[in-house]
DNA sequence: CCAAAAGTGTTGCTATTACACCCATGG
DNA sequence: CCATGGGTGTAATAGCAACACTTTTGG
């Protein structure tokens, strides 16, 4: 023993998003137990003796939301205000984590919410009913900023941080389902998903697609897709480690 | 209860950075025991039971390193390998610290030790000679990337983090020792210091200064400050909030 | 008078933005 | 043949970096 001081539980939660229906949302769970019994609140789990929190997020996404392939996380931040549990002294490190599709949470007690753009103080989410497969149940019900625990700070703080890493990241390409087959207007589509915002379509194009290139993100496939309008030229995902990141 | 998993223990370590001598240094303290005895390593605390991570940081400031003020801290981010301390589990939540005096910082166990910009991979560590009073022993003995447990990543790390939030944030003027009262020549001499290069003077005193003054960090006092050379227009800070903060 | 330090102006380059125009496809 | 979506061009603007010139002090 190093120490006689009793020690904290700790936990990883996780603030899992995908864009859906061109809406960036977050995938929470409804709480069965006090405390906040009936809010939704993040999935999370306690860390275990012999795992590291990163390995503690993985075992989350393979137990709870069983979710087998390779999912992109990065540690967002620790909050370990002494009441943030009620129950017991709890110290949290918080996770995002991007899928490229909803579909691929199967569990029943996982539900996706998207986050409207406009409020960014307090957001609003609103749950997509999964029964029609996607489409969205605006204004019937919403819970807004009523997250468990501390998880409404963790949603603000880390779309945030998502919105920001736009900019001098790769992270975009993490929404993506096909990484080695895709367009300059699904990419865009995503992009303002997560920003809130519209982005000019032809700067997308010819800039923003260009960085990519020149940083070695994405190269161009020679190929085109085919569809609705002209022809677009195809793109693929080869950057594989964490290039273009500043920090 | 919630589980019966054994707890880790879980500590916060701080990076007490500073300007000495026109060089980022940062504030270590010499094990006198095992593991890494003889080494050098940040200063740390255990989380008390009843203290937010926070709170340990402010009691670590105040009992280990006796300065009472007000100090600047954010938390950098916590590591939670699982052999990162070879005694027992041990998770750490790092804090960046900074002051604008190294003096503030009287207690012998501690020393600063300046940052080489060269490297930034691998930082070269020089030891402060306090007995001179500030004068840099360059060539003497320095240790270069051999601090214990995991405190090299983490200053490798923070190091990173605060030479891009200069672009961003007010973070420069937390190296000031007069906050109200500074010219433009003083907090060039911090910026560089923290970023490792030089910045053109020009530039720093027309654009740097003015775009301070347009988010309404800093205004001009309306005295100069006399000496060796032409007056110097002074500033005062007046942003005491997180302005021009994103994120 | 000269070196030192500071304020200010000029120029060129690059990025960003808004917008326009044309192209190729499906219906 | 026309609406739709995609590529590309242009012009205006903003920001940044390099550098030069001037100003005002101490020695």
């Amino acid at each position: 023993m190093l120490t006689d001081y009793k020690h904290p539980y700790v936990t990883v939660d996780l603030l899992l998003f995908s864009v859906i229906n061109e809406k960036l949302s977050v995938c929470l769970t409804k709480r069965d137990q006090e405390p906040f019994e009936g809010s939704f609140s993040l999935p999370g789990t306690f860390i275990h003796e012999n795992e590291s929190a990163e390995g503690a997020v993985e075992r989350l996404l393979s137990d709870k939301l069983e979710l087998k392939s390779n999912i992109y996380t990065e540690q967002l931040q620790t909050f370990s205000e002494i009441n943030r549990d009620p129950r017991e002294r709890v110290i949290s490190i918080a996770y995002i984590g991007v899928i490229p599709n909803e579909h691929m949470v199967k569990v029943p007690w996982m539900k996706w919410f998207s986050i409207t753009p406009s409020n960014v103080g307090s957001f609003k989410l609103c749950p997509l009913t999964n029964e029609t497969d996607g489409a969205m149940d605006e204004e019937e019900s919403f819970i807004s900023t009523n997250l468990g625990f501390d998880h409404d700070k963790m949603l603000k703080i880390a779309v945030d941080r998502l919105r920001s890493k736009l900019e001098y990241t790769d992270i975009i390409f993490k929404f993506l389902e096909d990484t080695k087959n895709f367009t300059s207007g699904l990419l865009r589509q995503k992009y303002q998903a997560v920003l809130g915002m519209e982005v000019n379509r032809g700067n997308f194009t010819k800039y923003q697609m260009n960085t990519y290139i020149e940083h070695g993100l994405i190269k161009k496939t020679g190929s085109v897709s085919i569809g609705r309008g002209r022809p677009a030229d195809t793109y693929s995902y080869i950057g594989g480690d964490g290039l273009w990141i500043k920090y």
